[in-house]
DNA sequence: TTATTACTGTGTACCCTAGACGCAGTATCT
DNA sequence: AGATACTGCGTCTAGGGTACACAGTAATAA
């Protein structure tokens, strides 16, 4: 596997016929097929027919599916945009809502980010933001790695959650409710805190809950080491 | 989509060949090959021929692929095993540590959980498990649940990180930190932060350092919510 | 006992996917 | 011009999920 064309392009030959698609035109609509019907969706056959060409046509610019998502990933989840916050609690708080937002936009990342891949410098351009924001005073190089996958971990966690909330159709989570009714004896706990969570409106903050409670143990970790 | 076979099996016809199959030796032949080649070597062809039957055969037993991996699920994440601590920051812990561990057993969990989906009795059992280890003053339903969900993230981020360092042939690690290395002027802090993780001898502590950061910040809120 | 019914396992078929390969046409360099 | 090397396409293979019809079998109804 090599990741090179995520870094460094495809060299320009000189000769030949110029080449009528591009890289971006391609993972573009890769993108576009994705937020619409997922990423199941992408096939080599319907991202070439909605450029208008033949499948074949896109092996002269991608070697395989695997790179094509990955080019597309590369796109859709872009580079953060600067902060100008000098406190670097807000400022965390702030890439961390940057980056749900990115995954929101096309959830189709998350399935696509899973496992070993190739990594492009848009994705290690979040990494950097993160860590060029934490204090490198009182947190050793692993705990400021280490502090990042937490973030990001719930980032990955809200936006799955919203993934399945935003799901219509079917709607799945009203027939495990209604499992859960019905044997409501195995799971006492359960059926109680969803009957206390339905009352006390506190609805879509579990990204701000879990995001406070991660920077509050930071903080206290922090300043814990800096006396 | 239905979810009924998660919660209440098939109901046993009385007439006909009794079935020479059931629903566990599937699952399990399908886990089989999960864990040793992954989830995308699950096919329905696959799975029959390891059982010696044909692939239409399974579908007497199963609706349909989504269907497998969904028992698949239930029977790999098995039940959480009860801890007899009374402190619900070590029992969390503890917790966190099993399931971390379960997904470690089976790394393909993580692909198969992704987005909306049928959910059995096991996986709700964890929540169930995790609630009833919460202290349920000071905190609110919604806050309990969002709880839950910071905790699963870790544990998920971190088997997906464990995921791809165990994965040895290839060594994409290396080849990024070889760009890395290549563009270091774009990356300072990440290439300075990695350079300092080297050498600090705190690797693998990832899970640990986490948990303690969430937990902690739990705790703090807890305690103040308390007085 | 026999006829009916309902179930199991299988063979065949269809459609969709990723990708290998070779050919025709075209732009550049020698 | 001729050679060279590139683009886009048509064809082909291997494999995936699944619909459907058929033969065999076990339990029930007549």
């Amino acid at each position: 596997m090599t990741i090179d064309f995520l870094w460094n392009g495809r060299a320009r030959p000189t000769r030949g016929p110029k080449p009528t698609l591009s890289l971006e035109r391609i993972a573009d609509a890769g993108i576009a097929i994705a937020d619409a019907e997922g990423l199941d969706a992408v096939a080599m056959q319907r991202v070439a027919a909605d450029l208008g060409f033949t499948k074949m046509a896109l092996y002269r610019y991608v070697a395989g599916k695997a790179e094509l998502v990955a080019l597309m990933v590369e796109r859709a989840i872009g580079e953060p945009s600067a902060t100008d916050t000098t406190d670097w609690r807000t400022a965390l708080k702030e890439w961390a809502h940057q980056l749900l937002a990115a995954h929101l936009r096309h959830t189709w990342t998350l399935e696509a980010t899973l496992g070993p891949r190739p990594i492009g410098p848009n994705e290690l351009g979040w990494m950097e933001h993160a860590l060029s924001i934490l204090p490198t005073t009182g947190l050793t190089g692993s705990e400021r790695l280490d502090t990042i996958a937490v973030l990001a971990g719930q980032v990955r966690a809200i936006a799955q959650q919203a993934m399945v909330s935003r799901h219509p159709e079917g709607d799945i989570t009203a027939k495990i409710s209604d499992q859960l009714r019905r044997h409501s004896d195995r799971f006492p706990a359960l059926v109680a805190t969803m009957a206390a969570a339905a009352t006390d409106g506190e609805h879509d903050q579990a990204f701000e809950f879990g995001l406070d409670r991660i920077l509050d143990g930071l903080d206290t970790l922090i300043t814990q080491r800096g006396s």
